[in-house]
DNA sequence: CATTAAATATAGCGAGCGCTCGGTTTTTTG
DNA sequence: CAAAAAACCGAGCGCTCGCTATATTTAATG
């Protein structure tokens, strides 16, 4: 199971347990008796036409302000056909949010008994911009609209990225010699970089920037400063 | 009017054309010919009313579902008064995007005739980061918000932002010796790293980091990787 | 092929949307 | 203190919202 903490995207399409491929059976499996629908090839199809169209139409107009009736002409669902699925439009947005958060917080534990602490960080943060490549819209969406979600799950956003944030943190503090500044606004500006992949992915592919480009370069300068000497 | 290329927040407030006391009267006086409410003084209030409702409003549910009711209800205003100032709810966003293009790209200008690229860069970001902690949530609402924009303000937004990292990305290149990695790259990781500022304001606030700590951090850490010698 | 269960279509509920416009209140002016 | 000007109010228009109850169509099963 255990590769490399240099691993590059193929290699860790390889190993990531959740992809674009299976993540419809995992959501349909983790809200499998409240879905209604109990035919199996229709739910993982519509479950796809779903979230793929509430992806297209939250990024145009924002999550609150896109209509069931625009996801159901979308989808080539009905209300009734819709409602099989979710049972509220704030259940809907929940469901991505708790995938992403998931998948996030999954992430770090598989390379914590890596022993370097930079070889540690470079893996997570590798892993974190190659799975935001495999789910970017999900990310995405977290990113830009769980700010509007109902309380509970705005919070549960937020707390995701401390966590995270705290784990990388904990890692740098380990680093020997010591680099230079106070490790946890460090473990933010790692988390601002890698972020940056998903978030303004517009302009990396308009830039035909590869994404194991991305990632060496954001791996470099990571590792580039923090293994300098300090002053 | 010049100043050392290493101010701090306090220099920079003694600097900025644009701050958060006088911006009312730019708005407006560039909206003066359209804008139906002649008297200056209750426009003046009544603007400061109506955007600092719309930024608590667009971050609660976003501003395509922000209701202009909510913003009556906000500002005091009915639904005539408020269309006293604005002519749709478009335009009203219209005009903070407007503003925060302004003021970003005329800030980087400020500095073209700095003759070392590292300081050049320095003040770059210096002087953003100052600009986005007076101006925050103007940055904030564009940065979450212009992509439910029409067409015509989500590219100017994106099209913003290319400017400042290809200035940006000319200063790195200057730099002597070469840094290790794409100009363009390190560009987009600067932006990155200083726009986390304002957009994960909540979590410093939380922390209670001060704006000069973390400019000087991403000043630091930037100046720290650049002026590395390549290997 | 008939039966039955699953999945979907549809009409409709009350509420709220962006926006307008005739009327009212407030402020300035002579 | 009137008259004129400026600012504001809020009911109402046509339409869409999230959501549901019921009817209809589709697919699996004997």
């Amino acid at each position: 199971m255990h590769l490399s903490t240099h691993f590059n995207f193929e290699q860790f399409q390889q190993m990531t347990p959740l992809n674009g491929e299976n993540i419809w059976e995992y959501i349909l499996d983790r809200h499998a008796e409240r879905i209604g629908v109990k035919r199996r090839k229709p739910a993982l199809e519509n479950l796809e036409r779903i979230f793929v169209a509430t992806f297209r139409l939250a990024n145009d107009v924002g999550f609150r302000a896109m209509s069931l009736r625009d996801l159901c002409r979308e989808t080539g669902l009905s209300m009734g056909g819709l409602y099989g699925y979710i049972t509220s439009k704030d259940q809907l947005a929940e469901m991505i949010e708790d995938v992403v958060r998931h998948a996030t917080q999954a992430l770090p534990l598989l390379f914590a008994d890596v022993k370097s602490p930079l070889d540690r960080l470079e893996a997570m943060m590798r892993s974190s911009i190659y799975l935001s490549e495999v789910l970017q819209p999900w990310f995405y969406f977290v990113f830009m609209d769980s700010r509007v979600l109902q309380v509970e799950q705005r919070s549960m956003a937020k707390n995701s990225e401390l966590y995270v944030q705290t784990l990388i943190a904990a890692t740098i503090a380990e680093i020997e010699p010591k680099p230079q500044g106070d490790p946890t606004l460090l473990a933010a500006h790692c988390l601002a970089l890698f972020q940056d992949w998903y978030v303004k992915r517009w302009k990396y592919r308009a830039a035909k920037v590869h994404v194991d480009d991305f990632a060496d370069s954001v791996v470099g300068t990571v590792r580039g400063y923090l293994s300098m000497r300090g002053v």
